[in-house]
DNA sequence: ACGGATATCCAAAGCGCTTTGGGAGGAAAG
DNA sequence: CTTTCCTCCCAAAGCGCTTTGGATATCCGT
């Protein structure tokens, strides 16, 4: 049933070299001519075969992705949702997956044997953390590469996109300065990832510019689960001088906090305010929380789709996209947020 | 750097064809002659051409996913994890993935545009429903598949690797009334997933052999977020007759009914009781509960590391798997369950 | 009207593998 | 001593695409 370039070609009554030069745009080709070959493109409905290409062409239209099994990582809620753009995007152009599982001490040597496979045409990358060892490799790779999120104290001259983490929650801090609050409290993903460390100067610089300071006492760092959402929530709450808001790095996270909140019989947006970082996953709205979520936001997902975007074009030579790309993330009040409650 | 068959053949005084033959078994090859082949294979790292392999053959070496993206699937934390089972198997041997996010209501048309591409050889199946309509739909599309879990209610007749789910869960609640447990609870997974109903109706088998009956009010189905652990054990432990025993369809879901428990002051494995079932997550190890939990234990990562396995072996026709594969789960005894108290 | 651009197109040579259709040589059979 | 049959190997034809290296025709200025 399918068609090939040959068959086409025969239909139109043209060489393959000239179909195959439409369809891939080389000027050499009469417009009127390739109006014909996509016209003809759309009644047969021909798809290129994709084994030939790679064949004649020694692309691997695929892209490489190392999965991190560490702990905490794979079976992170945020993973699955950026791959579900990644791999969106991805199957749109025909383009397939090499996921390769590996666990961080023989990183080093799966990244290798993948560039050096032949098997995919770029990597990506993600989970940064600071002075990432693993960017240096990459860039020995002589491979193509994508990072999702940046180091911190290299060069920054590699391809990357991330979002302002710092911007986010400096944005967010400063509001709740300007509603009063003094003592802000910071639930925080790892320590060791940039996002986490970005956003943490964030607060400490809106902090500093208003003559507060950061309070360690009031800072934690862990995995991305709504039970230590809860856990350090509580903890803060437990303090002798307990904050009166609190910038959560997920809504994940958020979720534990609230249910602590609530715990402890304070109402979030009067007595406590609450300002969490959205990856916009699909089952966590902030706007369906008991009282809607106050939230800087930035899709995970559609991070996923611009990289692969990004990976994509790079492979094929098509469009020009920028190499490094910050997002802002938009802060967006709503009701979990309010004026510092008098003493 | 890379060598390829005709360098390889020319360097051992052979036919391409015979080196071809040679390395893919075909039996007209003198032992000799392949052991040679095989000793040069080894010496000049010789790795077939995939892009010439997928021409030549028609097949495509990748296998497809479609990865649901409804609530509280894509981001499960079960998914990472299976995910790596498979990617790990196929990164063995040099297999892609296609991996295809969908969303419920357009699935249909995402497996038959995969199926027709001629871009997977196999596809993956998983998260199954009571009479999922899923399976008819694939055996239409003439392309191999395997399930993970099975349906309920068609007739079985379709590759699938489960684990036995009534079973595990009937030996779990088995051991909970030979301990002198009389009220036992269900915190179970969405209602509409087969592994749930099947847990369901091993634990209601159990209670009846002992003329015992499931209360409908010590059952509920959820996500598997630790979060829905927490609520329901709560609720549990609210009800006039509270249960002395509870059953978890997952760690995670017991990392939630384990706090509930703690809070409400009463102590794991001797005022209640509790087994869930373990999916060996690595980030949640039962034994390192506060009080090391006893489960049912089967590893998903194993399981999607079968799957890919046997999809593999049928494209390559290699090896012979069984179609169809129950996995019995182990019942591991550990502290968190205990001798009912006595009123 | 003519050499030289310019614009369009084509034939054919790969890319690296599998597979078809033999062919030589020796063993078994007659 | 032929004839037949294996056993083991090979040459060559694809698989469906891209790309090189021209062809051919048209158009330009002079």
């Amino acid at each position: 049933m399918a068609v090939n370039l040959k068959q086409l070609a025969e239909l139109l009554g043209l060489s393959q070299t000239t179909v195959s030069r439409a369809l891939n745009g080389y000027p050499e080709v009469n417009a009127e001519t390739r109006q014909r070959v996509l016209q003809a493109v759309r009644e047969t409905g021909y798809r290129p075969n994709r084994a030939a290409q790679r064949l004649a062409t020694g692309k691997a239209y695929s892209i490489g992705m190392v999965m991190p099994i560490a702990a905490g990582i794979d079976s992170d809620v945020h993973f699955g949702e950026f791959l579900a753009g990644l791999g969106e995007e991805a199957v749109k152009h025909d383009f397939h997956f090499v996921l390769n599982p590996s666990a961080p001490e023989d990183e080093e040597a799966t990244f290798q044997r993948l560039a050096a496979s032949g098997n995919v045409d770029a990597l990506f990358l993600a989970y940064m953390r600071a002075n990432d060892p693993r960017i240096a490799m990459l860039k020995s790779l002589s491979i193509p590469f994508v990072v999702h999120g940046r180091s911190i104290g290299e060069t920054r001259d590699y391809p990357f996109l991330d979002i302002d983490n710092t911007g986010a929650f400096y944005d967010a801090t400063r509001l709740l300065i300007q509603l009063g609050h003094q003592r802000i409290a910071l639930i925080n993903g790892p320590d060791y990832l940039t996002f986490s460390i970005r956003r943490m100067k964030g607060m400490a610089r809106a902090l500093a510019e208003h003559g507060l300071n950061l309070d360690e006492a009031l800072v934690h760092h862990s995995l991305m689960t709504d039970e230590h959402g809860y856990r350090s929530m509580q903890r803060f709450l437990q303090q002798p001088d307990a904050p009166t808001a609190v910038l959560c790095s997920s809504t994940v996270l958020a979720l534990g906090a609230v249910r602590a909140i609530n715990q402890a019989g304070l109402a979030i947006g009067r007595d406590i305010s609450l300002i969490a970082h959205d990856d916009v996953l699909p089952m966590l709205k902030p706007e369906n929380f008991s009282v809607p979520l106050t939230t800087t936001r930035s899709s995970l997902r559609a991070a996923g789709g611009r990289i692969a975007t990004r990976l994509i074009a790079g492979i094929l030579k098509s469009g020009d996209y920028p190499d490094q790309e910050l997002w802002r993330a938009e802060l967006i009040v709503r009701a979990s947020t309010g004026p510092a409650p008098q003493k």
